[in-house]
DNA sequence: CTAACAAGTATTGTTGACATTGTGAATGAT
DNA sequence: ATCATTCACAATGTCAACAATACTTGTTAG
């Protein structure tokens, strides 16, 4: 596995572990796998619930496993990895409740996010999510392939709301809770109705945050995470049954 | 440093570190000074902005430099240090404006919780509720070092309202927010003044939960928090200027 | 055929030594 | 006196080997 080995969905941008690039110092070859390791998760290469093997990480990457454990804690702090002491790490492998938990907290975080906003927004900050608004549009007409690339915009504006908001926390919580769930949220956006109905929603929010709108934006950006969440969660319970 | 070397404080319920006690397993080296760090930073033995020196450490407890740097990171994870490559781990030292937006996402999380409650509590987990909010009213007289003490049962309140909504992540993000200003919520609750206005929006909290009021029980645990918030603020800026 | 047991294997936990990087004191120049 | 430079020391980063635990496989008894 190398650095340009994504399968398939492309979007790489925003930082995947907010923890770490604070700094110009260089990372530690412990950082470095566990921001590798963490772009394999996001990107599916691994099944939720699969094992990692500390011996196989750090073959493949040829180092030591003293960095392959620091890394691998690192990835539980992003909640991408669960770690059971004499057992081993896994990746996180939620049951429906905790997707539509997750989900749920997000909501209520992006709802303080836009809120701020609201409160007070920089130009510039506005001026990238309008953009970003913008292109969601042209992604709610063609087939299921578009999903991920919509994904990967939302995950922009998430960061972008969020870090408009001065927050380095409240960044770093609400990204960790996205990665989490990522692939239910694809999953939620699979169809170009479901789309168009969230980039609805985005272009609401926007007009919320403008018009200072704080209670309404709060609310928007709730609808707008609560309205992947119902998607998700009703997938998944149809996936459920048909097990 | 022992198990048994509180120094002011002496409150010692609730999970400390709520992502490890999961499982009968026993706990590893890193886990058990993870634990035994985690208390002494929020039993305030060490200063903001401290150093943590693996080696010392490592003597301290008698084991090699590999689980002390794992309990770090652990540590890093509950928002309690904070660490830098190749400089090492500091306790968390955080500024007026994030201890600001610490309470802030708190008081969004609690608020979520509040309005799971008010849709649904179990009559255990109200009793609970019930009884520790009764205590608070007696730590609303005496002197300063009520303080402490009062604090503690915030955070048993705090514990109960995140775990009676089941949420295990929820539960853990905001015993995370909680810890990171715990020193600063001793200082916002200081007066009796104060802590009888909080003790007050407890009770309203309460009612509102048991009335099923979804929005208001919301909102109050809003209040109740940002109440702790204005006056930690207020102190600490008060703080700031006599440097 | 299933269930309990046992031995062997694979994996994680821990250690001490070595390598690399950061830090601070002493020295010297401006 | 102040600032830059050098060098020694201290701290973190990494490694490979050993210890302890968990898992798997094969066996045997029921």
């Amino acid at each position: 596995m190398t650095l340009g080995s994504l399968k398939h969905h492309e979007y790489n941008l925003g930082p995947i572990l907010p923890n770490l690039a604070e700094g110009p110092q260089a990372l530690s070859l412990a950082e470095q796998i566990a921001t590798q390791l963490a772009e394999s998760i996001i990107n599916d290469e691994y099944a939720p619930g699969a094992r990692i093997h500390e011996v196989a990480v750090s073959k493949e990457f040829q180092v030591s496993r003293g960095p392959v454990r620091e890394a691998l804690r690192i990835l539980e702090n992003a909640g991408l990895v669960t770690i059971q002491p004499r057992r081993g790490a896994i990746v996180s492998n939620l049951t429906v409740e905790e997707v539509d938990d997750t989900f749920e907290i997000r909501a209520v975080l992006v709802g303080l996010a836009a809120r701020r906003l609201a409160r007070n927004i920089a130009s510039t900050d506005l001026a990238q999510i309008e953009e970003r608004i913008a292109r969601l549009q042209d992604l709610t007409t063609q087939a299921d392939q578009d999903a991920a690339r919509y994904v990967g915009i939302s995950q922009e504006l998430s960061f972008l709301l969020c870090a408009g908001t001065g927050s380095e926390r409240l960044t770093s919580i609400v990204y960790s809770l996205f990665h989490q769930t990522i692939r239910y949220t694809r999953i939620g956006l699979s169809t170009p109705e479901r789309r168009k109905t969230s980039a609805k929603t985005w272009a609401k929010l926007l007009a919320n945050i403008q018009a200072g709108a704080e209670d309404e934006a709060e609310k928007t950006a709730r609808e707008l995470v609560g309205h992947s969440r119902a998607m998700a969660i009703e997938t998944l319970r149809k996936e459920q049954r048909a097990d």
